[in-house]
DNA sequence: CACTGATCTGACCGATCGGTCAGCCTCTGA
DNA sequence: TCAGAGGCTGACCGATCGGTCAGATCAGTG
């Protein structure tokens, strides 16, 4: 019971992690977190400044990177080239982090609001507007979304599937549903 | 303030549907729905069992709809025919209830453990299994899972859609992207 | 030895949740 | 006129939530 190491830190995020992927992030509780762990609530807390701030430590890499994809996106000459790189990054991304986008499991909308994620939403935006081509058709502008939200809502239930063997699976099923754009 | 109408059954349910579209099930107290209807939390709990009966009564339309779709494809003679009528039966359900699912709101984990979903998951898993043309490859089944999911998670997003502009991009978006089952 | 700072605990707080209950209105029909 | 039923209210309940706090424990330092 009575822990007198300082790893607690890294043991609380990992359990915080299961947890959230279980019951996801309002479903789970700091006493569901504390007693994975094996400390008291109060120890959390002593941790980590509140429950929003496990949230953020868990997110940040996938978030870094996310940012860093929506940079060389914007720096594309055209909008071919957009929706390849999109598409390519957006499918590395989902791969690489799909354990931490688990956890989210479908809370998008709620956690969006938070600090963490506040420029996430503007983000995305863009993410669908390279994926459909920059085009304004409500069609495409249907295609893109579906497919990322499809993409970002499933890819951590795949967690047996080898990550090159998913990847590959996501980007065909991109390169043929996304309408091309226009040259 | 006082209401002395019978019809409040009906304005609760609307109100609910639309704090449940704004904020999701768990994000919506019983005391949210009685201020948007005008009324106390104990008169929506006079006309409804408990919070789970509304959600119940405002899903029942699609559940029913989602259940005779089942059985449909399950008479389809091949796995061709089962995934063109899962294709078409299930973008149809889609457009038509999108605002009843959009008010599940990615909740879907928690709320297929009420009751009220008690056989949705099996269903669910034989529309994948029909989306996927009865294929046991990774890649179809991923395929089939990403669209599923995509299409039940932003169909609630497009309410200033038409209706058949709605349902021919998604359509044609399904008829692209499954990959055809073998003859 | 005394002291300090880091780590952790149990008890507690106010807020909010879904749900219950006794009783108050108002309308209706015998 | 009045009993009773339907519709509704305010007060209240136990549970749970995120978060606070005073203090206990312990390793290291002088």
């Amino acid at each position: 019971m009575a822990r007198t190491t300082p790893q607690t830190h890294g043991e609380i995020l990992a359990a915080a992690a299961r947890r959230f992927a279980a019951t996801g992030y309002r479903g789970t509780s700091l006493q569901d977190i504390a007693t994975e762990v094996g400390c008291s609530k109060a120890a959390v807390l002593y941790h980590f400044a509140n429950k929003e701030a496990i949230l953020t430590e868990l997110m940040a890499p996938a978030i870094e990177v996310l940012r860093s994809l929506d940079e060389r996106i914007a720096e594309q000459p055209g909008p071919a080239a957009a929706q390849r790189v999109a598409a390519e990054g957006f499918v590395d991304l989902a791969v690489r982090f799909r354990s931490e986008i688990a956890l989210l499991r479908g809370e998008f909308p709620e956690l969006l609001q938070q600090p963490v994620f506040a420029h996430i939403q503007q983000i995305s935006e863009r993410l669908i507007d390279a994926f459909a081509g920059h085009s304004a058709r409500a069609s495409a502008r249907i295609t893109a979304l579906v497919l990322l939200a499809g993409i970002a809502e499933t890819c951590g239930q795949f967690a047996d599937v080898p990550d090159q063997e998913l990847s590959d699976a996501l980007l065909a099923l991109l390169l043929r549903a996304l309408e091309q754009p226009a040259h």
